[in-house]
DNA sequence: TTGTACGCGTTATCAG
DNA sequence: CTGATAACGCGTACAA
């Protein structure tokens, strides 16, 4: 009795409806049912009608395994992204797959979460399945991972950041750039002091780091850092608000997190203390989701289109496919600040 | 200059590595190197090393195109889903690929949006790829689809409901029953009055009709009703309870909300007019979301395992996979009231 | 333990 | 406009 048995699907039930019994039923070869369906304008209107019968009585589904297989073009893109349910890269990734089912492209989408080891793995089942392009988030891949992206020979985008040397194309903005113009805005706004809550995400960290270089240089003051260790969340944004309220003496200045959500927690947690926002401390956020200007008070943050940056990307990587689009390109979507009233 | 020019990928470019190209350089036959990929074991150990220095060498990744169109066995499991973007599905699809990964199943993800229609010619190019199995987000689909379900002899899971007809199989809960329960429970916390605010989202729907139903049994009073005609989220909520305020007389009792998210723009902006919860109003989510706990005050809510409902669905569909689970198989993964400070 | 022969369902090529 | 025929790359008998 082994694990495998006692199938009922497959495996030897009814076989499955070919474009050979589609033919059979219409009178017709099964290359015929082919073209009926890829270029019906080769086919007489005849037999076309006829075909199309057949396919509806048979309820003919094709096969798309074999269609790539044949033509070596599975429709099929790939993605990585490191979270879904964070939702920025949801958003993103919604606005990716939007455009490319337009062009009638499938999204192979998996999540690798924030280790790049799990990167790797990945990439070689996602490779396996020989899509026609792959996005990868960030620029940050294993020696191992590039040298199987190479060797794939199809288009890959890189997103969320930019670098001079991609592996192929990409598409995103300057993260460091992004962190110290937060930290010239929040300066200018007369803050001399300044503390960061920063989330475990590479990206974030570079942020941070850049914001407090150039905050400390512009206050020749000190900047308290608070990292959350994990995913944001509004309970880690409020945690890492009391860490540095009662742990670094935070008790004046801007709070610069590394995103809405941690942003929208601190708010919650200066509320929750009596701390007025931003007459109190000020709070910035980082990425503009819907809801940065629909809390109260509404949230002075760092605008990131994640929508333009699916639909950028996907018009790239369809550029790209059909041989427009230059390799090494690099695009950069950039980001704006967002002057609401928490800072 | 046709579009498809210029193509430097694929097509006819470098051929990609083939087992039988592998198999030459290690001094075996192709059928040999499938073997040692699949079943190590049946291979002398001396050639095992050199098929892998060959696979090194080469850069050799499989096709699994080609592997699913002759074993059968595509290793894909599609999810239709209405929404990334909305936290509660990404939560769950998370889980679910999480759990099906580790059997080496590769998730196809697509969004169906809300409307039914959309669903329908998902489901075709889906089928297409010959998954291993399907999963559909609720329990109503269009004939057609239906019919192409049936026809394709693969498992069938429906989640996020429960039906005593599902197609093949189906995970969720009781939405009549959940909306039922809220209204009781709100009714025994002492609130007279009741009103609902629901995203467009036909699941919501039902649950705002059977609370609505019960709750004026109770009351013997009229329950108020705000729709969104769209998503959820902040904004939403906010609208949603000015809505009641200012066009329903809204000034007391307790406000149903077909998410947390609902809920909390309705609790912010409660706080923008200066009205108390629970004190001055009741607010009540649905869902349990993370933030759930970690707002000011923290909400009371529906709380649905969103988690386990993509481990149980997971599994259930692995069962049924090798046989072990039976068709038409229901499992109620339940609800839970949780009662917090909000309502 | 390894290899040969064949089929999976489709597209591409070339003839008619 | 239609049809043979040959790939596509791999798994599954079955044989050695």
């Amino acid at each position: 009795m082994g694990v495998m048995e006692n199938n009922e699907f497959k495996k030897d039930g009814k076989r499955q409806v070919t474009m050979a019994a589609v033919g059979r039923l219409a009178g017709v070869s099964q290359v015929t049912v082919s073209r009926a369906l890829s270029h019906p304008d080769k086919v007489s209107a005849q037999t076309l009608l006829r075909i199309n019968d057949a396919i509806k009585v048979t309820g003919f589904v094709p096969n798309a395994l074999a269609g790539a297989l044949a033509s070596k073009k599975s429709n099929l893109i790939s993605a990585l992204i490191p979270s879904l349910t964070n939702i920025v890269y949801a958003t993103f990734i919604t606005a990716f797959s939007e455009k490319l089912r337009e062009h009638g492209y499938q999204i192979l989408l998996s999540e690798t979460g924030f280790e790049p080891e799990a990167e790797e793995a990945l990439v070689a089942t996602h490779l396996s399945r020989r899509p026609d392009a792959i996005l990868l988030t960030g620029i940050h891949h294993s020696a191992r991972a590039r040298q199987m992206l190479l060797g794939a020979g199809i288009p890959i985008v890189e997103v969320w950041d930019i670098t001079d040397s991609p592996v192929d194309m990409c598409v995103g903005f300057d993260h460091v750039e992004a962190g110290r113009r937060a930290a010239e805005f929040l300066f200018e706004q007369g803050n001399t002091r300044a503390a960061t809550i920063t989330a475990k995400d590479e990206r974030a960290v570079r942020r941070q780091s850049a914001f407090a270089n150039r905050f400390e240089y512009l206050s020749k003051g000190h900047v308290a850092e608070s990292n959350t260790g994990g995913p944001a969340s509004i309970r880690a944004g409020r945690d890492a608000l009391s860490d540095l309220i009662e742990n670094h003496g935070l008790t004046s200045g801007a709070v610069f997190c590394s995103s809405d959500l941690l942003a929208q927690g601190a708010l919650i947690e200066a509320q929750a203390r009596g701390i007025p926002v931003p007459q109190g401390i000020s709070i910035m956020g980082f990425g503009d989701q819907d809801f940065a200007r629909d809390v109260e008070p509404s949230l002075t943050t760092v605008a990131i289109d994640r929508t333009r940056l699916g639909h950028v990307t996907a018009e790239a990587l369809l550029a790209r496919i059909n041989g427009t689009q230059r390799p090494k390109s690099v695009t950069d979507i950039g980001f704006e600040i967002v002057r609401r009233t928490s800072a």
